[in-house]
DNA sequence: CATCATGTAACATATGAAGTTACATGATGC
DNA sequence: GCATCATGTAACTTCATATGTTACATGATG
């Protein structure tokens, strides 16, 4: 099954955006997320009118972030992408009249409830500042590796 | 996002089977399923592979359970059936280079591998007779208010 | 007013589940 | 033996949907 990667790309999108202390344009983000500027325009539009970013016209223009990392969790960013499906594995069809759908429906049903509740939660814990945060401490540590290679190779 | 629905479907046909005690065909399957004979047979193929179900061609033919389905859980159907994606919600790329693309997979990897893993628990957790006797706890259920409304109308 | 950037519609592509057709294989009953 | 029934499987079509692309309108900047 083909899996939406649209959270999984605005995150990026977003973690450059911190960086970076301008605007973005869309054309920047296309590159840093390996896709197109219409495409980081469509899904940015979710963030947008839930006031998560902020994008200008024009010269200088391109996207902002409007409100603090530190209060923007990755659930939130989830529904502003459009709250796309999180299971899945389905039913063969909602209400069912059928009796042995209704049990099948209910035992399968109550675990996917679950599951997604756990997915949620789980992105309702971590915020975008804490995931900037840990990218900028995978960047140290890179950084750190590249000169133990050159004091090693001195 | 279209949801993959094998595992609701072949667990339906599976309670047709229990509750028939004779080999059963494609096409009796296919018509309890509102599919065609032909997906039957190609998610049944699975099942056969695992020694879950057993096919019988010619006169008599069809599909029988091969195991005691007290010993056989929806996690091990969910696998027969080809264990398809879970989550439908996945990175842009695997492996990236990129400390930026680290971070968000590391992230999100997290909450979808415990994801999958709390989805095969639950599945592990029931077993296809617990699920039968559900079915009949419903069937005895209905048969009881079908006899109330009866009574109630005399 | 030329340029830059977003906004959006319309269309194209890719993937994979599900449905369908066609034919081969093998078992049963007469 | 052979007609019939049922599975086995390949090949194709259909459908949904994320993603990619093209084209053009709108608005801001210098």
């Amino acid at each position: 099954m083909m899996r939406d990667s649209r959270l999984s790309s605005v995150l990026h999108g977003l973690l450059h955006m911190i960086g970076a202390g301008e605007p973005v344009t869309s054309e920047q983000l296309a590159q840093a997320m390996a896709t197109n500027p219409v495409v980081v325009r469509r899904v940015m539009a979710g963030l947008r009118e839930q006031g998560l970013v902020h994008s200008e016209k024009g010269h200088g223009g391109g996207w902002t972030l409007e409100r603090d990392p530190a209060d923007i969790t990755l659930a939130e960013i989830y529904r502003a992408v459009g709250a796309p499906t999180i299971v899945a594995i389905g039913h063969r069809s909602e209400n069912p009249g059928c009796l042995v759908e209704q049990a099948v429906n209910d035992a399968l049903g109550d675990t996917f409830r679950e599951v997604e509740a756990l997915f949620l939660k789980r992105l309702g814990a971590v915020t975008l500042d804490a995931l900037a945060k840990d990218f900028k401490r995978r960047l140290a540590k890179h950084k750190q590796n590249l000169e133990d290679q050159i004091h090693a190779a001195k």
